[in-house]
DNA sequence: GCAGCCCATGACATCGTTGACGCGCATCGT
DNA sequence: ACGATGCGCGTCAACGATGTCATGGGCTGC
């Protein structure tokens, strides 16, 4: 069209406060043009969904997509409610760490093209593309080294007991018991810790235990964070290893299996943006290694009270 | 309609797999029905923004609003753009935490009656809703507590300069200056420190000096970050009051002027919410208050090396 | 002066949902 | 037996952008 003509429209455009209908494009342009992409996670707020959520957002932008992001609380109804919402608002693909037990409900969608992520969490009852952290591997590790220290009797606090992590944690966890030839360790375990403060009491209850733990493996951030104010001050502290990076985790010294969330997010957009770009393989899945960082409080031996029995 | 034909209807639509189609149903019912809230912060990953999305969502959750989230990476002409992809898509209402210079370019949106509300940092040029921090109190605070303390050398780090956060609370801290009679604050100024690596660059150099700061104001969570890691196994390290909470910065006794991210985001979705329940009143502010939290690193007192001078 | 081309302009159907309306059948009360 | 009411069912015009097609005016080159 002539340049002309082009400015023309352009000026009466701009004087008129006119903006193209993005809804109304996306409606006559049909189903596979929507430029977002929804995110279901537990909670924003939490470090580690948010980096999640920064390393899917960037890769995702440049491609054009934009993320609707919702938090579930853990809330499997709640998680299904905003999963219908986001297919009704016809997104690109939906990307979630679901706190459900199962996804079959999902499979119309799915067989549909609609691509799926899970992250986090595998996918139940379905085939999608799954990013998973080595939770079995890194809590192998955490109560390998726990044990290669001297420790017999390791404090564990976990999460929800019914997330897929938290079991593959677990799982992890008593791998390397059976290993070091530990056999009640499930005497220290203490789950569905899922806020800090719960945390927090948790720990201080399996420090009155008698005899006490000599070291603490906590499974992930927020329980870590509560273990450490519930150690503050104490004269003689467990050990203690935690799973996820926590933020000045290294000044304070504190060892834990570290892993990339970012990068997880990473992952999961470039297998959705394959999904978008036609590709057809079947279900892949990718596994975030994650790795023990020894900075002190994972070294502590076991103190006097009772390293000889069980 | 007689539930039976009801039933029969939705049977039918299951087995056909039918599901509405919500971007119909937006063109179809018009401008003010869309159940998105646009949201533009600087990097979902900072626990500061991620913290306010947070608390946003949680409360526009419960009205049925969705927020779709972008980040700017501090970056006007990305804000920009982003900002014109949430009005295309007809948003309901935009929640902006802005790195421009000004916003006179929303002015027309604004006075469409598409409600905006800023967070963090406040309009230019445009009358919208704000939800601000005691940015200036705070840093005053800080400034007047460190000299308290006997501090006369006070090395100062903060964020990108034309942020009026950073102003804000420079500002403040010069007051403080200027109220204990330290004339030469503003030697021990560093600017521009975006990220942890930078910022603790910048601590070392500012450490390297003769004479030396005997403490320290570090002006957002990721400068705080990086001090206390340009601190570690520090032999006399310097005092340290930081702007923002950060997570263990209990346990490690950091002292900061601590407030409340999620509330900010609570506050926002309410002046958000009146506007889109129709209210009319000129635009309001709502400022967030701080307090400072002593905890140990901004009271030690000056090292012997040099109180006496200027 | 005429064929050929460029381009402005207008008419139209389509995307899927919604709200309004009309028709016709069945049931109910009086 | 009559009107009133309830309900199933079909038709139609929007919402705003977009892709196609036809029309016709203005221009160039021969």
């Amino acid at each position: 069209m002539a340049p002309e003509t082009r400015s023309r429209v352009r000026d009466a455009a701009d004087q008129l406060g006119y903006r193209l209908n993005g809804v109304a494009r996306e409606l006559r342009r049909g189903a596979s043009t929507s430029t977002l992409v929804g995110l279901l996670i537990g909670d924003l707020a939490n470090p580690f969904y948010s980096r999640l959520a920064g390393g899917l957002e960037r890769e995702l932008r440049m491609r054009g997509l934009q993320l609707i992001t919702a938090s579930t609380d853990e809330d499997p109804e709640w998680e299904r409610r905003l999963a219908d919402a986001l297919l009704e608002r016809r997104v690109r693909g939906l990307v979630i760490a679901s706190t459900a037990v199962e996804h079959a409900h999902f499979a119309a969608e799915h067989r549909h093209g609609i691509p799926f992520v899970f992250v986090d969490r595998p996918p139940v009852a379905l085939a999608a593309d799954t990013v998973l952290l080595d939770n079995h591997h890194g809590a192998l590790q955490a109560g390998a080294h726990l044990c290669a220290v001297g420790h017999r009797r390791i404090g564990v606090v976990g999460d929800l007991s019914r997330l897929s992590t938290h079991r593959d944690r677990l799982d992890g966890f008593a791998e390397a018991m059976r290993v070091a030839g530990v056999v009640n360790w499930a005497d220290y375990l203490v789950e569905n810790a899922h806020d800090v403060a719960t945390a927090e009491r948790a720990v201080l209850g399996l420090l009155g235990r008698t005899p006490a733990p000599t070291a603490l493996f906590t499974m992930n951030n927020r329980i870590t964070l509560g273990a450490l104010r519930a150690l503050r001050g104490h004269p003689a502290p467990p050990a203690l290893v935690g799973f996820d990076e926590v933020d000045l985790g290294d000044v304070l010294g504190v060892s834990v299996v570290a892993h990339d969330p970012e990068d997880m997010g990473r992952q999961a957009a470039r297998l959705l943006l394959d999904r978008i770009d036609g590709h057809r393989e079947p279900a892949r899945q990718v596994v975030i290694p994650t790795r023990l960082l020894a900075r002190g409080s994972g070294e502590r031996p076991p103190t006097s009270a009772g390293t000889a029995d069980s």
